[in-house]
DNA sequence: AAATATTTTTAGATTGGTCTAAAAATTTAC
DNA sequence: GTAAATTTTTAGACCAATCTAAAAATATTT
């Protein structure tokens, strides 16, 4: 059964958080993006998690089901090739089309949203340089960088590590460091060839140059 | 304020109903080509009596207001705007738009209508050959040609007379024909040279080519 | 013009999404 | 580790749109 525009608009606020921030994620959190009250969040988890589409226990954290995955990426496939549409073929400014946008991926016509994306040339990014994942959900790979090769100010989400090695392991665990979290550069100290590095959204951690050249990261 | 998806395609509906029969529209008409039950188009009829957007009066026949008509055609012109889009440049059947065209008609974005129509030429007639209304609702003038010149087969709907004399006007009188009546050739009686005409949705009667070389048409 | 059939409206219930206010669970503070 | 603050959930109500079933108005038949 097709989901209502308000389902639609829940997993995607929640795929947003997800991609947004590291933490776990709250009612509260959702209730503030999508200017609701927490109360009515709670209801909807309740029926997001009967259809499967999330897994929800009370008082938990929050998390996409796989098939919440998809849906919530297919709508940020459409609102982004919308916004690409908006903006290239019809003359909009980049600022002004994302309320349009966010009208227009709700439309229901599966057809559609590949003729679109063939029309527009099959683009990797939208207009605000965000990028638009393929029909099966995969956003384009940015290339791969190593940690130790970012400037201040940079971030990049940890992609791979270089070598695997348990010890190493061991430290990324005690870091709270783990694939596809946040990792800002906060700074250079040249003395004795560290960085500071804001993991997630907690405190910020000196970390080695050995560490930082083992850390594969996809710039964000 | 806004109207919501429902509200407007009652009121496209009404409009088409108008547009589609000469009759007075009545409750069940639009229940039917919504498919839905005459209690609930009851239910909003009221609701859009409240709004101003149509004139009703229980049991009586509906009409759109001003600002019904308004609403109304700019919905249609939307429509057929994103049919030509679908056709012309995503190549769509144009066999397969309609459903689509639905729901893109609902979105509100005033710019976008006006950018959609410059981004196509601001095309008259959409892939069905139905005419596309301007902005501020008119619809293009299909050139008018005098019922006589009509084929079998063909319809035409009343938009003026040659000459208007009072005897000439109490004949349409009886015949019931006013403008904006259809009227259908269904046959052509060659021996005395008269026309048979489906008048509206009534039954059809026998016209002497005196009445119908005096009656302007537009070809529908 | 009375009886019958049809159409339209009312009455009352249901569903989806929302809200306020109060209760329950969790987190933070001391 | 208890108390206080915060977050989340429940309970109960409301609005929009719909439905079924019954009542009221209109139209048709004879």
């Amino acid at each position: 059964m097709p989901l209502t525009q308000t389902e639609e608009n829940y997993l995607k606020a929640i795929f947003t958080i997800a991609d947004r921030d590291d933490l776990p994620i709250r009612t509260n959190d959702i209730a503030k993006l999508l200017s609701t009250k927490a109360s009515s969040v709670t209801d909807m988890l309740k029926k997001l998690a009967e259809k499967k589409l999330i897994h929800y226990e009370r008082y938990k954290p929050i998390t996409l089901s796989e098939s919440g995955t998809e849906v919530a990426t297919h709508l940020i496939r459409k609102h982004r090739l919308w916004e690409t549409f908006l903006v290239e073929n019809l003359g909009f400014n980049w600022s002004e089309v994302h309320h349009i946008a966010e009208q227009l991926e709700h439309i229901k016509a599966p057809e559609l949203v590949q003729r679109l994306a063939d029309y527009l040339d099959n683009p990797l990014y939208d207009p605000h340089g965000d990028p638009i994942p393929d029909a099966s959900g995969h956003f384009p790979q940015r290339e791969q960088v190593l940690l130790g090769t970012l400037k201040p100010g940079e971030c990049g989400r940890l992609c791979s590590v270089v070598e695997d090695d348990a010890s190493f392991l061991e430290v990324l665990n005690m870091l709270e460091i783990k694939i596809g979290t946040l990792l800002e550069i906060e700074g250079i100290i040249s003395f004795d060839d560290t960085m500071q590095v804001k993991i997630g959204h907690k405190q910020s951690k000196i970390l080695s140059n050995k560490i930082c050249n083992n850390l594969f990261v996809i710039q964000a």
